[in-house]
DNA sequence: GCCAACGTTGGC
DNA sequence: GCCAACGTTGGC
């Protein structure tokens, strides 16, 4: 299966890539994905070994920071019913979890942030999806070339 | 904190 | 199946 690239957006106030760095096998679970777009890019796409472009929003300034790698397919976010789960959702059962995760693992750290302002201000990056319609998606997909390009400037 | 853009829900 | 109301995202 060919490898592919992706794009996740954290709320840097709750999670960083510090964070990432700082769990146990610097590794983790992304949760609270509440939209079946990106639910099916988890599900559909996903494959062990696909780079990931770590991105924080809401942060000064907003910016891809450093990569990570998934480290396993998707999987159901089984306490999505569990009425205490912090991303409790009425509608998922155990018959249909509705919602999955994956699980990322921290890769590298730029050696400076490639900022948003920066992305938007070179046309190389006028496809990306981050400064297109599809802004919205805390997940997306980003071309092997565009991937290559904020690594090389992340250093 | 504001608010535009977009996704989801629910009445009909 | 339409679409208005509502909720969420996310840049600023």
């Amino acid at each position: 299966m060919e490898k592919k690239f992706w794009l996740f957006k954290s709320e840097s106030l709750a999670y960083s890539l510090d964070d990432l760095f700082n769990e146990d096998d610097q590794t983790a679970e992304w949760d609270g994905v509440r939209n079946y777009q990106v639910r099916n890019f988890m599900r559909d796409e996903m494959k062990v070994g696909d780079a990931v472009l770590f991105y924080h929003r809401n942060a000064k300034p907003t910016a891809v920071v450093g990569t990570a790698t998934l480290v396993g397919e998707s999987y159901p976010y089984v306490t999505a019913w569990d009425p205490k789960a912090k991303y409790y959702d009425p509608k998922a059962s155990p018959d249909n979890p509705i919602w999955l995760v994956v699980d990322i693992k921290a890769h590298t750290k730029f050696s400076r942030p490639v900022t948003l302002a920066e992305i938007k201000g070179n046309p190389v990056f006028a496809d990306m999806l981050l400064i297109r319609k599809g802004m919205r998606l805390s997940v997306q997909p980003v071309s092997q070339t565009d991937y290559d390009r904020i690594v090389e400037l992340g250093g």
